[in-house]
DNA sequence: TAGGCCATCTGGTCCT
DNA sequence: AGGACCAGATGGCCTA
C-alpha cells in the first residue's frame, strides 16, 4: 500500500542511496531554528550535492546487476532512479521538511497561545506541551463545573482541580501561580499524586492572598472563576454535581477518558489584568451577559457589570459557537 | 550521567 | 502529484 510503483522505487531509492551518507555527514538533522523556508535549503541535503552525482551512478549500476543476478522481483517494476529522478524527489523531501518544520512551527504557536491564556503564564517559566495540555484539561473542566454549578469553587478546589495529574513542578507553579504557598505542594516522592494532592492541600487552610508571596501573573480566584451562570441552553444538559467528576489523576495522567461536564459555551469570562508577562492585547468579549469578575487581586475596580473581557490574541481564529448550536453539539458528545 | 523535553528529518498514509 | 497529518528515530540541550 505505498502508492503508485514511482513512489515505491523513490522510497527505495532514497533509503539506498541517500539516507545512510545524508545521515552520517549531517550528523544532527535537528539545525539551530532558522527561519521557515530557509532550511529548506539550508545546510541539509544541499551539503551532499557534489558528492551526489558520482554515487547515483554507482547505485545505479549495482542496481542493475542485481536486476540481471537475483530472481525477479514480483510486483511493480522498480524505476530506476535516475538523476533527473532522484533530485525532483530530493527537492519534494526538501520542501516536505520545510512544510513540515512550518506546521509543527504553527502547533507550538498555537501552544503558545493556550499557555497564554492558562492560568499560570509565565514566559520565563513555560510549561511543557504536555503540561499546557493537562493544565488545559483541568482548567476547562473546573470552569465547566462553574457553569454548571453557577457557583464559585472553594480556592483549594480550584487548585486540586487544576493540578490534578499535573507533574510537581507544575502542580507547585499553578498553585504559586494562585498564590498558594508552593510548599504547600511539595509532595513526597513517594505519594500517589492523588493523595499527594489532596494531602498537600487539605493540610493547610487556603488563602490565595498569602501576604508573602509574589503577585502572580493571575491573581486572585476570582480572577478566574466568578459565578458563572450556565445559560438557559445547557440547564440539564450535565447533571453533575460540581466536583463529581474529578479526572483520574492517580495514574500516570489522562490515560484514561475524561468526562467532565460539557457545560462549555466556547466562552470564557476571565479578566486577565495584573499579569505583567501577558503582552498581546486581547479582544475577546465573553457572551454572557451577567458574568462578573473581580478586579486581579485587588487591584483595579471589581466588577460591575460591565460586559467582561477575556482576552484572546488576535491572530488565533475563534470560532464561538452560541449556545443554540452548541447545545446539541454538546448534548450529542455527552450523550456518546 | 540519566531522563525529560524539544526540534527536525523521514517515510507512510490519506485526501484532494 | 502534491499537501497534510502522523508517528518513529535521532540528537541537542538542560537539569537533578
Amino acid at each position: 500500500s505505498s502508492g503508485t510503483s514511482e513512489t515505491f522505487s523513490e522510497a527505495e531509492g532514497m533509503a539506498e542511496l541517500v539516507s545512510p551518507p545524508w545521515a552520517d555527514e549531517l550528523g544532527p538533522k535537528a539545525e539551530p531554528r532558522e527561519e521557515d523556508g530557509a532550511g529548506a535549503f539550508g545546510p541539509g541535503p544541499g551539503l551532499n550535492r557534489e558528492r551526489d552525482s558520482a554515487e547515483e551512478e554507482e547505485e545505479e549500476e549495482e542496481e542493475e546487476e542485481e536486476d540481471g543476478e537475483k530472481p525477479k522481483r514480483r510486483g511493480p517494476k522498480k524505476k530506476k532512479m535516475t538523476k533527473a529522478r532522484l533530485e525532483r524527489f530530493r527537492a519534494r523531501r526538501v520542501k516536505a521538511n520545510a512544510r513540515e518544520r512550518t506546521r509543527m512551527h504553527g502547533l507550538n504557536d498555537a501552544l503558545d497561545n493556550l499557555r497564554r491564556v492558562m492560568p499560570c503564564y509565565s514566559k520565563t517559566q513555560k510549561l511543557s506541551k504536555i503540561e499546557t495540555l493537562r493544565l488545559a484539561r483541568n482548567y476547562i473542566w473546573a470552569l465547566s463545573e462553574v457553569l454548571e454549578t453557577g457557583q464559585t469553587p472553594e480556592g483549594k478546589s480550584f487548585v486540586e482541580m487544576l493540578c490534578k495529574g499535573l507533574s510537581q513542578p507544575t502542580s507547585n507553579l499553578v498553585a504559586g501561580c494562585l498564590q498558594l504557598g508552593p510548599q504547600t505542594l511539595f509532595l513526597e516522592k513517594h505519594e500517589e499524586k492523588s493523595a499527594a494532592c489532596e494531602a498537600a492541600l487539605g493540610g493547610h487552610p487556603f488563602s490565595y492572598q498569602s501576604p508573602g508571596l509574589p503577585s502572580p501573573p493571575y491573581g486572585s480566584l476570582e480572577t478566574h472563576v466568578l459565578h458563572l451562570k450556565p445559560p438557559p441552553a445547557f440547564k440539564g444538559l450535565v447533571e453533575a454535581p460540581f466536583g463529581a467528576h474529578p479526572p483520574d489523576c492517580s495514574t500516570p495522567p489522562y490515560e484514561g477518558p475524561l468526562t467532565p461536564p460539557l457545560s462549555i459555551s466556547g466562552n470564557f469570562a476571565l479578566k486577565q489584568d495584573g499579569s505583567p508577562e501577558l503582552e498581546k492585547p486581547y479582544g475577546f468579549v465573553a457572551h454572557y451577559p451577567g458574568v462578573g469578575l473581580a478586579g486581579a487581586h485587588g487591584h483595579g475596580p471589581p466588577f460591575q457589570g460591565a460586559v467582561p473581557r477575556y482576552e484572546i490574541p488576535l491572530d488565533v481564529s475563534y470560532e464561538p459557537f452560541p449556545p443554540h448550536v452548541a447545545g446539541p453539539q454538546l448534548s450529542t458528545i455527552f450523550n456518546e
